[in-house]
DNA sequence: GAGTGGTCTAGACCACGAG
DNA sequence: TCGTGGTCTAGACCACTCA
């Protein structure tokens, strides 16, 4: 038994410029009407149609650019998070490679990081942010993590080609043993909403890899958060018939 | 260069209530003060204040009641999927296992699921619905679609047994070789919030599973919304050391 | 019926972007 | 500077819950 009391006049506008966008009234790229016209247009008020727009974004159908106007988004690529470590967490296997940006940083191991780590909480750290751009829209965004006695050769100042986020992964000198991910959906911090630049009512995928190597020690965790319009993770398990069970 | 202009009455304002609410001012399952009255409290006008509200709520630690009162959510079990099949995916992990109900329906192919499903439209399925609570709160949404041709000897009408989703993992005939899931973040639909008894800015975890048998067929679609602030969803992998890819 | 949240109005004022 | 969106106000009215 589905509640459905009354379309709200916010709803209703928001479904008729789903509407038009998706059949063209309104194409990728262009600007909407202002806010000012549409609120005359509908006959409703400034707050009520800010709040249509406001779903419309949460939707990603919608870019608000602040003093410019609304835009319609051009359909974004969605990338494609691939799990489970078989093959390297691509964001490589696209046409026009993303452009990664990282900063590298020392720091202190502080908040939840101690537990996933394994480590005392203020152990040294090296943090690795990665902002993974396509053209001008940012896609994803990752922290990794690596305590400082396992700090690998390369990342140690200036752009590390682009490949993908864990190139740690690729010569692991103690041997990896397990890699755990978790994820979860919320709303962005406002400060991942600027970094990503997104509206802080559009959803993300939160992604929390840990690496156990052999020795059970944690190799590294990387914290990674991608908007929900753009992004997914996709895992692949491939049982192998005279392998059932890879577990207990 | 993180973007911090000025903190809005909205942030303060949620901010205070956030720490009121985790230092036990406000204790769990306690109403807050009627809207009007923390509007008075904080001067500020009551959309202001209900938008902060809407903040916690997307947070999940305030439940809002229609006509009844704000309240300070109760810490809610998180519940999590385990994907990759190795072993069935258990909301049956828990101490007090989640009540399941079910409803299955046979109905057409529509929308994207005859891609998914690799069958011509209109073509016969079988849709269960699971719905997992927790209590009396609702902690996941669960759509399984079968091709008719493959229905299980399970789940004929009544209530199956509550373990878990995927009961038709429980005997493959055709043997599986491949399970794929697909996940993403997202706003639920009013449908999922109303369902969910969740609010509709409130995070969810969108999963899709696709299980395809040895002959190449979909043997099996489940759709699974998760509440982002109860549920999460884990992926472990395990390296064999002497198995290191298991895929091409 | 009393009190609550849900929706909406018709403005005001500020911050930002482009010319 | 001008037009845009961002925030906020001080109400009004409706819908719901509970006693």
């Amino acid at each position: 038994m589905v509640i459905r009391p009354v379309p709200s006049r916010r709803d209703v506008i928001a479904d008729d410029l789903r509407h038009q966008i998706s059949t063209g009234h309104f194409k990728a790229g262009e600007r909407l009407p202002s806010e000012a016209q549409l609120a005359t247009r509908y006959t409703v008020s400034t707050p009520t149609l800010r709040s249509a727009l406001a779903l419309l974004q949460g939707e990603g159908l919608v870019e608000k650019i602040h003093g410019n106007g609304n835009f319609v988004r051009r359909p974004l690529r969605r990338i494609t998070y691939r799990g489970g470590v078989a093959e390297p967490p691509t964001w490589a296997t696209f046409s026009a490679p993303l452009r990664v940006t990282t900063r590298t940083t020392n720091i202190e191991a502080h908040s939840h990081l101690p537990t996933l780590l394994k480590v005392p909480p203020r152990s040294p750290l090296t943090e690795v942010v990665h902002i993974a751009h396509d053209g001008k829209t940012p896609h994803s965004l990752a922290c990794i993590y690596v305590p400082c006695g396992l700090a690998q050769a390369d990342s140690p100042g200036a752009t590390p080609p682009p490949e993908q986020i864990a190139a740690s992964f690729a010569d692991p000198r103690p041997p990896l043993i397990e890699v755990q991910e978790r994820l979860s959906a919320r709303l962005p911090t406002p400060e991942e909403a600027a970094t990503l630049r997104i509206g802080t009512s559009l959803a993300v995928l939160s992604l929390t890899r840990v690496a156990t190597d052999a020795a059970g020690r944690v190799v590294e965790v990387a914290l990674l958060v991608l908007p929900g319009d753009r992004a997914d993770a996709l895992f692949t398990t491939r049982l192998n018939l005279n392998d059932r069970t890879s577990k207990a």
